[in-house]
DNA sequence: AAACTAGTCAACCGCTAGTCA
DNA sequence: GTGACTAGCGGTTGACTAGTT
């Protein structure tokens, strides 16, 4: 295949800034003709630009949707998160991040939030802390994804406080082990940022779509999960008696499968839970949570005196090649 | 005040995927 | 099946600005 050369500064089309006037015949004409046939459009709307230029030019600063100014402190978390999920798919994250441009989260990154995470000691690249020991392969243990700040400071109380006995991740091994996927990551890490047992939950259904689980947590602080989903679908998680800014979704179909993977302390992954085209497949599919919602909160409520041992995730390595193989 | 350096970000480049004839 | 074309993506560049010497 041969590639159409796009800009050809040899016809005479301009390269470099844009002026007021040439933003002011784009906005104009795709005002008027709408978004699309770059290639003709810069004829047309009478500007000396390849259309590839006027296509970037509408969608990275002209469109009128787009929000500009500083990113919130909210935003980089979603846009750590995202980017622990995604990696460096730019237009993947601009998608959870309505206003913003794949272009403005790349620079974003690269300038503020990258250079923060290396000051930290973590991994840009694999979100992981530099300073995490090895850990056995034997137990098929992966190391815990750090997706934000506050990630990074419960790592830290971790590393220098670890406690042995009934953790967060045996909990969570019941949840997953009782939901699987039909419980997506971020729920599954919004339960594990609150760190420990549940000891009560709280729902309202004040609206048909609207749900909330109180999650106080009493004892260790020891995973460090923490992850800020993209969608708005309402399901509003609380820690501690404080609402997250985190939306959280849920799929509702049913399968029961031990996907769960922990080591013997505390450490927790979901990566090989639910992968990248599992998690979007949710994200796009999922509207209607409050019946799974109604179903995790009587399973926590039952989970708070429950004793039951779950089998450390670790032992159903055939699971996860099961499920490899089903996403393949 | 001038020179230099570092940071920021809009724009460009090269490539791929999808669509259509 | 093939090639032309379009749209979109991610990496990179370079102009501009602010801070420092």
């Amino acid at each position: 295949m041969v590639r159409t050369p796009c800009c050809k500064a040899e016809l005479g089309l301009k390269k470099g800034a844009w002026t007021p006037e040439e933003d002011q015949k784009l906005v104009s004409y795709v005002n008027r003709h709408g978004e699309g046939g770059w290639r003709t459009l810069p004829e047309k709307a009478g500007l000396k630009r390849c259309g590839k230029s006027c296509r970037l030019r509408w969608a990275n600063y002209l469109r009128p949707d787009i929000k500009r100014g500083e990113f919130t402190e909210d935003e980089e978390r979603s846009i750590i998160s995202l980017h622990a999920l995604h990696g460096n798919k730019w237009a993947a994250i601009a998608r959870g991040l309505p206003g913003r441009t794949d272009n403005e989260i790349k620079n974003h990154w690269n300038t503020h939030i990258k250079k923060r995470l290396i000051k930290k000691g973590v991994d840009p690249v694999t979100h992981k802390s530099v300073n995490l020991p090895e850990i056995p392969e034997k137990q098929n243990v992966i190391p815990t994804i750090i997706t934000s700040d506050v990630d990074l400071d419960n790592e830290k109380m971790k590393n220098n406080n670890k406690k042995p006995g009934l953790s967060s991740a045996k909990f969570l091994n019941r949840v997953a082990n009782r939901f699987g996927k039909r419980i997506n990551q971020s729920v599954l890490s919004d339960i594990i940022g609150s760190g420990g047992p549940v000891t009560t939950i709280t729902t309202s259904h004040t609206a048909a779509t609207t749900t909330s689980v109180t999650v106080n947590s009493e004892s260790d602080k020891s995973t460090s999960s923490s992850f800020t989903p993209a969608s708005s679908l309402p399901c509003q998680m609380t820690v501690n008696g404080n609402a997250t800014s985190s939306p959280s979704t849920f799929s509702d179909a049913s399968v029961n499968d031990h996907l769960m993977h922990c080591d013997n302390e505390d450490n927790i992954e979901f990566s090989r839970f639910l992968n990248d085209e599992d998690f979007m497949m949710f994200e796009e599919s999922c509207v209607d949570n409050t019946e799974f919602m109604k179903e995790l909160t009587r399973f926590l409520e039952e989970d708070v005196n429950d004793d039951l041992e779950v089998m450390p995730v670790y032992e159903h390595q055939e699971k996860f090649e099961e499920i490899d193989n089903y996403f393949a």
